[in-house]
DNA sequence: GTATATCTCCATCAATTGATGGAAACGGTA
DNA sequence: TACCGTTTCCATCAATTGATGGAGATATAC
């Protein structure tokens, strides 16, 4: 028996995937308590009770979102280790961030959503993170930064996270940035990618060297 | 005539500053929909209307936290300014990051409300904005990564502007970080900075030799 | 065509929230 | 003490918001 989730993936033109799809971005753009139930009826074209007949609660509707995300971004991440696999450290990294830059540029409310989340209090506790800390070791695992899932050092999971992070803000803060930076979106994407992997490609692989050569621990 | 800002300023015993205070650990926690003028009164044990009397419309006092922190946070820019002059670019690299995240790091409410009022729609757009931008020419230029203010590279500004908000979530994101690392907070400060150091200097010097052969536009 | 299950909307509720008027308390001054 | 400006609280409002019951509408099966 499909969950509801499944029901809502299998057919994208249902009223509960319409309705999933609209409070992706408002929740996105406005944070949980930034949206209302009526603000998403309204954008969808509803009456809000057809909502609440789909969805229930508005928290259910936001739990069964942030499921939806965890599982695409673990479906990205299995991309970025398929493509990964047997490069060399330095085209891993470009590959990794390459991917990773491009699905989020294309789903940004994702970014929104993570950074809401992760640094938020505003939503209700029952609500389930988003699972970044799961994933932290397995593209530890994926990048070669480390040997088995229990041994990466909290240095190499603090870099992770860091890049990982540097990508959410820029693609989240785009409205932010850009302007600062006064250039054009696809001109935009260029610039993240080449400041992420130029900041990121030598303090990777100069960790990597060093610690070939034992040089630090 | 002292600016309502610099009379709470001026006494910080007084009930103005003490609810400038609360509303600004609050704000930073819930963001501003998350936020009630009932919670901050509250929190500091007076009546709403006591607050209202004091402050004025919700969005009134969260305008004057806004324009407090960019003040805040010029003043940090300066100390870093003042204290990098003269030094090699490593060295300024390592004591930028070490006064910037020593101090939001002691004011993590800040973190949280720039990366709400960046990233977020979900405020009255009357609110004025971080000025973060301003900074960032301002930051090249006491990093000597540009030669003037008007000249500073997208590339160079980009890069500023990861870093910077590395930062931001190191800190904000602390009780999301420290879980997944598991440490203390004094270690979880230190491989901040560590984490920050390892990534931002070999990128920037790098950057820097080539610059000067003139390998890299 | 009729019955049944599914879906949608209208009307409405209770709770929360931003905001205010006015009465009481407080503190200094003559 | 009487006076007056400042500060605080109580009571209350209107608007918004999450949520629901029930009446229609629509579709599907027989």
């Amino acid at each position: 028996m499909p969950s509801p989730l499944e029901k809502a993936r299998l057919n994208p033109d249902s009223m509960k995937a319409k309705i999933l799809a609209v409070a992706r971005k408002l929740f996105g753009d406005y944070g949980y308590n930034g949206t209302t139930t009526r603000m998403i009826a309204g954008k969808v074209g509803i009456d809000i009770s057809t909502l609440y007949y789909h969805w229930g609660e508005k928290q259910d509707l936001y739990e069964a979102l942030i499921t939806d995300i965890n599982e695409e971004i673990q479906l990205e991440f299995k991309e970025v280790e398929r493509n990964v696999k047997g490069k060399a450290l330095t085209e891993r990294l470009d590959i990794a961030i390459d991917i990773l830059t491009d699905y989020l540029f294309d789903h940004p409310e994702v970014s929104n959503l993570i950074l809401n989340d992760s640094f938020n209090k505003s939503k209700p506790d029952a609500v389930p993170d988003i699972k970044i800390g799961d994933f932290t070791s397995n593209i530890a695992i994926a990048m070669d930064l480390a040997k088995s899932r229990a041994n990466v050092s909290v240095q190499t999971k603090a870099r992770i996270l860091a890049v990982w992070n540097c990508v959410l803000n820029f693609i989240s803060g785009e409205s932010f940035f850009r302007p600062i930076l006064d250039i054009d979106r696809q001109h935009y994407l260029d610039t993240i990618k080449e400041t992420l992997k130029f900041i990121i490609v030598p303090a990777f692989t100069k960790e990597k060297k060093e610690e070939t050569y034992g040089i630090k621990p």
